[in-house]
DNA sequence: CTGAAAGCGCTAACAT
DNA sequence: ATGTTAGCGCTTTCAG
């Protein structure tokens, strides 16, 4: 057990060169000669040296870390974010700071954090304290981009899928399925992808002549939409559609009027969902669901944040489309195109 | 927009008082009269004074940053791990720098950025070449511990859920329920995990002298077990009762039964799986499955980093047993007690 | 191109 | 209890 306390100056001793010359090498746009290099490179590699990123980040004042705050990872859609998130940040060089936000909102604390760690710029994926976070980094100088979630107004960046073409495309379809009885379990009405789907949704619906039987809102909730989806189609009267504001409530729906409810998906009813997480593909639901294009959202994410805290550019607002993927849980329309 | 360039000596000024003063006030086990205490505090609040965190990590040696070290976050169990790290790290004044390893075996990279961040510990969940970046670290001063992963012999610190045990109740589960053709699609064989539970199960078996009708490795793929799946059951001569590895392949297992071949479970077939995440308990799947605790094993994991952080403590080996959760999936026993 | 010297913001002896 | 003084390990002028 050998503690890493090898530092510049050991180099610089073993290669026979100055301290700085040694900087000097291991700073990527620095001048040194193809001898001084060679020493050093040796002598590090020798003695296993290391630069300390926090010495170099102290006095840069670029630390190299982007803070990442999070809310629920058991919505699949987030573990993949956060996959998607650090190999993109990797390639620039980049690292994640984690942060879990409780619902309990201690925003202030988190921002203290964020801050204290000196985090080059911050991403918050769909948080629910989103814009009060973003806000307050902002104001403190720190580029925010929020990554699935938005505000109404503002200037702060933000990437989303179009959530309100997303929400017509589903209407489209469904209406044109020949569904007529189609109610809405949205996503959380406090937050603009909720409320994008659904207002998207009621507008497609409108352009068929269709007015939704129900909307409810199943606040991202598995548990909310179960319930939701019993009072629903616990009756005689149920939809025979239901727009689900993302694939993870949409399980528990189809889970509901399947083994409680005994109805059949997509014969009784159609479930349409969200995001298009890996499980929506699995036989057990075959989800007919909205895609939400992670991986471009990400990259997407991390060229504007980075454009921001490298080139200081100002926050941009990005919507990226999101195609519907067909499966089998819902009535297809013949001939149906997007 | 105003830059966070507060120093304590900016506070020192305001508050009349010298900047290591401020410091004092800002540094949990130091002296301050109550009145200096209250100056400071004044001070830095209206000029939204915060330490740097890095200045004070350089000096001390302490990051308080532990790295995490995941592989596949597509799996629910390791996000959940995540959080749970983090509730757990957080409360202790420890927060979580991310590396997701490529399969591709990038080591010594991964290694290289643990250490140039300073990180005071590393934890591992579940990474295959949790081994090699352990011994690396280890060697180099940093303690680590594996999460959900050991080694077959060695000193280095681990946390595992009884796996033999578990592999062995699941034996006992199954022949109990009157199974005589079993088989086993074990989780990856490199891995201490697979291998541990396929040992206990071979073993619980034999006590009933049953002996698998087929074991394969599913690696933890879903497409494998799939594969495998469709290999052992497309014949008339298929098992009646398959343990699956891990939930996830248990799952993929259950999809192509159902849906590919026709089959019921648990009336044709009973599986079991192995961890007990969410998804599980939903009614497609109702898994009956063997529990990893994972709250036990992440508060277990945290205390022994950060007792061999901060007490210099020894590296501890730890098994934490799991439960069988009984729910539908496999042919439940009369009377079966574990 | 290279070395010397001045800090980055803070903590930790050391005196007082 | 408080101020003074050294640095932590590194980057970055600034001369040479």
């Amino acid at each position: 057990m050998m503690a890493d306390k090898v530092t510049s100056f050991d180099v610089a001793r073993l290669a026979g060169v100055s301290q700085s010359a040694v900087s000097r090498v291991f700073t990527p746009g620095a001048s040194a000669s193809a001898a001084t290099r060679d020493k050093v490179t040796k002598a590090a590699e020798e003695l296993g040296y290391r630069p300390n990123t926090l010495a170099r980040a102290m006095i840069t004042g670029k630390s190299r870390v982007i803070g990442v705050v999070v809310a629920y990872l058991e919505n699949q859609f987030y573990p993949m974010a956060l996959e998607y998130l650090d190999r993109a940040l990797k390639e620039r060089g980049y690292h994640i700071l984690l942060f879990m936000a409780q619902n309990d909102g201690n925003v202030g604390q988190i921002v203290e954090e964020l801050m204290s760690y000196q985090v080059d710029g911050i991403i918050t994926a769909s948080v629910d304290m989103s814009n009060d976070i973003a806000k307050r980094c902002d104001d403190a100088g720190i580029p925010v981009v929020m990554f699935n979630r938005g505000q109404e107004t503002g200037t702060l960046a933000q990437v989303t899928s179009n959530n309100i073409e997303g929400g017509r495309t589903v209407a489209h379809f469904l209406a044109s399925g020949g569904h007529r009885k189609i109610a809405h379990v949205s996503g959380w009405q406090g937050s603009s992808t909720g409320l994008d789907r659904m207002r998207g949704f009621v507008d497609g619906l409108k352009d068929h002549g269709v007015e939704p039987v129900a909307i409810e809102d199943g606040r991202y909730s598995q548990d909310d939409a179960a319930i939701i989806a019993r009072k629903l189609c616990g009756t005689s009267d149920r939809p025979d559609a239901i727009f689900v504001g993302n694939d993870h409530m949409a399980f528990a729906v189809m889970d509901c009027l399947r083994f409680e409810l005994g109805l059949s998906v997509p014969e009784d009813v159609s479930i349409v969902g969200y995001d298009d997480v890996p499980i929506a593909a699995w036989p057990a639901y075959d989800l007919t669901t909205i895609r939400q294009p992670i991986n471009k959202m990400v990259t997407a994410t991390v060229e504007i944040l980075l454009a921001r805290i490298e080139q200081g550019a100002a926050s941009e607002r990005i919507q990226i489309p999101g195609p519907l993927k067909i499966r089998g849980s819902a009535r297809k329309p013949k001939g149906f195109s997007t």
